[in-house]
DNA sequence: AGCAGAAGTCAACGGGCGTTGGCCTACAGT
DNA sequence: ACTGTAGGCCAACGCCCGTTGACTTCTGCT
């Protein structure tokens, strides 16, 4: 079915898809337009259609991700956290692609079920390996945790998160990251009263 | 210059203030359409106009938000951070204006603003009260880890979290949440290498 | 009762959006 | 050299948006 030989087109498709992810990382699913997109990579709104069929096909395409996240269970356990922590905020300064995640993940159904199918297939076989007992609930306070970060010091520009320096970010919120992964959790399903 | 006598009008700009703060919670700031927002409230979209002048000024009055956060400064210091916590949760729950405002500030930069001066103005004064030592890093590591919960909870519902219970939740999170506000501040200032 | 002004309705505007289809253009296979 | 086809451009469509201004209705005051 597919023809995956090298096309007169792939130059386009792939300025197109650095386009896409910009303006979406920039301003979100809605506001980003297909004709700006189109201007960014210099050629015709129609040629996006073309070639990604619609606005929805065309995010679904720039919102491809991977993690990449290391194998931690080899880690010595004090800095599987610390290990976490840096290459997130790596993959994230490296790549508009979580940017656009998020920014459109907040309005966008399909966005959010797209953080939720990289949560679950990425983040939380690393849970799993790292601890047996409720490696979901470990893997989903990570995810708040690295979530909010990245919310507050790259979207939100909350002062003190933007200004802080990246190292003492990582001493702060190691701690933290590291109960979520490792710590006791706590006891006992819902109680009554 | 402001006539606070009560206006014929308080009924309906109360019910297109309920309706906005619904729809822009549900919607996003672009999404949230004036017209929609009309029709909840059973009124014509220029009675939006004559009374707020424009989306953006309707945005402001109804991201207007008191968090009501209590003075912990008296709160047994092993109690603060859950106190806070719960306390948060019950707001969140109770009230959409915070759900605009996260959906709305991360594509809005005025809702971005407006979540910056509410950081500011409301949960910094808690810091500082609780610790003189970098109160106002402590203040947005708290705001982090507390937004990134929201997010993955009750926007993005990431399966655990969304499953979590209230109070195991707080037990989880608890332990986080004092380190920010009561832990040991990490040493020094960037370092070289 | 009569009137001023507030409250509310209605229809329309200009503009930007996603999307479509028709039309050139240039290259690859013969 | 010819031709089919993929690549690309252009103009337009229908839709929905925020916003405007003119018009009607209701109400409280004298």
């Amino acid at each position: 079915m597919n023809d995956d030989r090298p096309r007169r087109s792939d130059g386009t498709r792939a300025a197109i898809l650095r386009a896409a992810r910009e303006r979406f990382a920039a301003d979100g699913y809605e506001r980003a337009t297909i004709r700006a997109i189109a201007a960014d990579a210099a050629i015709d709104p129609s040629m996006v259609m073309r070639y990604y069929g619609n606005k929805e096909r065309l995010f679904a395409a720039a919102a491809e991700f991977d993690l990449r996240l290391p194998d931690l269970s080899a880690t010595p356990a004090g800095q599987a956290a610390a290990v976490l922590v840096g290459h997130f905020l790596e993959r994230w300064e490296g790549d508009e692609t979580l940017m656009a995640l998020l920014r459109a993940g907040v309005t966008n159904p399909a966005a959010a079920e797209r953080m939720r199918e990289i949560f679950a297939a990425q983040l939380m076989p690393v849970a799993e390996r790292l601890s047996p007992d409720q490696p979901q609930t470990r893997a989903g306070l990570v995810a708040s945790q690295i979530l909010g970060l990245a919310l507050c010091r790259y979207v939100l520009k909350l002062p003190p998160m933007a200004a802080l320096d990246r190292a003492e970010l990582i001493a702060w919120v190691n701690p933290a990251v590291e109960h979520y992964l490792l710590g006791t959790p706590v006891g006992g399903g819902p109680r009554g009263s």
